[in-house]
DNA sequence: TTGAAAGCGCTAACAG
DNA sequence: CTGTTAGCGCTTTCAA
């Protein structure tokens, strides 16, 4: 147990070889006398020799390692993003590193540090604010990053994502379409994205002459806080008749709380959500949503970052893939 | 962009001296004059200088980084022994790298090479049935691993979690005890940790005289399956009135389909689950489920860990955390 | 207070 | 087909 990790000189100490030898049977075997390569294997095979990148990474510069970072991994919209991401990294032999940040920007600031220190050969990002210090070290660092999820912001190099505050305009107008009268915006600890939906919310109840209703919560998304909130409405706001969550989490806490308490959904509250998780069409009613495309974000950023890894410079710097209205039966 | 990330010769060359003085400020200022540290100040602040952990890894084979595997993200049970984890991990200074693997110990083979080659100080692994190969690199390694979640297996060198065995078996006796007649055991793509709980299931059944009625599905547990599975029971079994479910997802996943069909729960079935999270207590009726200490199966298991990784030899190899049945109102 | 040399494990490049 | 040499970036050790 106490042993220290297996070298390629270990390797090359039992079978009477140089490591160079070694070395280029595991590159590629023809290039070493079929005597040598059947001692070889053998010695790889009982000594359990697991390669090491750190030399190459010093000498080549290059980890085949991505950083990907989620401001948390309880949050499910990154699920589907990583599948994404890893449908890509795999095939083309990239490892990923996961990280999260707890959305917060000084958090982030030292998982990317960490991420670079370890040469990660490029970064996804989750967020479109960061520090000063975390733009100073990407720069320094060279390597690409794309942020997903947003395409407003002017990103550090390239976006990937949808339109938040669109998503959040054409939504709150379908449920304006709908008759409601007085629709609030639930958010949650904010990320930009959150914001950004937020005003999209404002700028569609203002076309319409009416006043925004918000409710804000300092705290992280769950389906335990949609549930929160839900109490806290009743008892200041009862004459609200509709309600346009940042995220699913929320709204199905908040519709599941409905259901404990009686309300009707969506004839005393209609609900939406955001993003759309399967776990929403199992509710009865099923929830009103905006379906993302996570997976393809994931996809085509993990496309991107490859290729501009590998020297491509003629990337578009916003990539937006679209979104979807699914009116469910919550609304 | 295209530039080289900067190095401790960069900036060393730009104030004029050796990276020799650079390091030193690095690690302790007091070691350079302080004419020399403003200037390296300044350069470091300009230049965004990211320490290199590669030449570390290098000669000192320690990358204070800690490889931590979960079967799946998406798999909330994880949530919570990730920030245990984290709680231990992060005030001693070492950076976790997480992977998963789909319940495949074929792609947690390719995934702990990959972790090991990055030179990870220490594993901790969430699934108690690996390759041969995997063993081996394990050993041929030296690194100490910590396997979580189940006691009942022997582990590679040490596991940390609880029985899932007399877990199940417990919560089969409380439901026997209600009075259930009919329970079935539902599990899904199976770790052996849904194996075991079948097996306390069927102990406790077999114990009163009953035959077990076994529901088991090739997929990954999600809500959406436990939805497909109640369906499929009431095509096939009607006269079931109890499950007990692999986990909470399959459960909630039940839950909500039986009220979306008008199927009265405890009434007409009752349902449990197993890990306790937050979103069963949101449900009406709130679910019955086991209760696991997963937030101190990551913290015990960081704590043995880095122990481990700095020379104590004297751990044990079993530490069983508990778990506490929870009735709720689903049974 | 600062510098110079050596070495971590591996591979590219160049012999032989 | 196989060996030798050098070097990636940093820190440890020894010297000045």
């Amino acid at each position: 147990m106490k042993s220290k990790r297996t070298s390629l000189q270990d390797i090359a100490d039992v079978v009477g070889m140089t490591k160079m030898t070694v070395s280029r049977y595991l590159k590629n075997p023809q290039l070493v006398a079929p005597s040598s390569r059947i001692q070889i294997e053998n010695a790889l095979n009982n000594m359990g020799y697991i390669p090491n990148r750190a030399p190459n990474i010093l000498s080549k510069g290059k980890s085949y390692a991505i950083g990907v970072l989620f401001p948390s991994i309880s949050n499910h919209v990154f699920d589907e993003v990583l599948r994404g991401i890893e449908s890509v990294t795999e095939p083309a032999g990239y490892q990923i590193m996961i990280a999260h940040y707890a959305y917060s920007p000084q958090l982030e600031e030292k998982r990317i540090a960490s991420l670079l220190s370890f040469h990660v050969d490029g970064l996804i990002l989750s967020e479109s604010v960061h520090t000063q210090n975390t733009l100073r070290m990407i720069a320094g660092s060279g390597v690409p990053v794309t942020e997903i999820m947003d395409t407003r912001k002017p990103p550090i190099q390239q976006a990937v994502g949808f339109d938040n505050e669109e998503a959040a305009k054409q939504m709150t107008e379908r449920m304006l379409s709908k008759g409601y009268q007085n629709i609030t915006y639930i958010g949650a600890k904010g990320d930009v994205r959150d914001l950004a939906r937020q005003q999209g919310y404002e700028i569609a109840v203002k076309k319409v002459g009416r006043e925004p209703i918000i409710f804000r919560s300092p705290e992280i998304t769950s389906m335990r806080l949609g549930s929160e909130i839900l109490h806290n409405i009743l008892a200041i706001r009862p004459k609200i008749d509709a309600a346009i969550c940042t995220n699913d989490d929320v709204a199905i806490g908040m519709l599941l709380s409905c259901k404990k308490k009686g309300i009707r959904v969506p004839d005393d509250i209609a609900i939406t959500g955001m993003h759309g998780h399967e776990m929403g069409q199992l509710t009865s009613p099923a929830l009103a949503t905006v379906i993302t495309p996570r997976f393809k974000i994931g996809q085509v950023t993990a496309q991107q970052l490859i290729a501009r890894i590998n020297g491509a410079t003629n990337s578009e710097t916003h990539i937006d893939l679209g979104f979807e209205i699914y009116e469910g039966e919550s609304m």
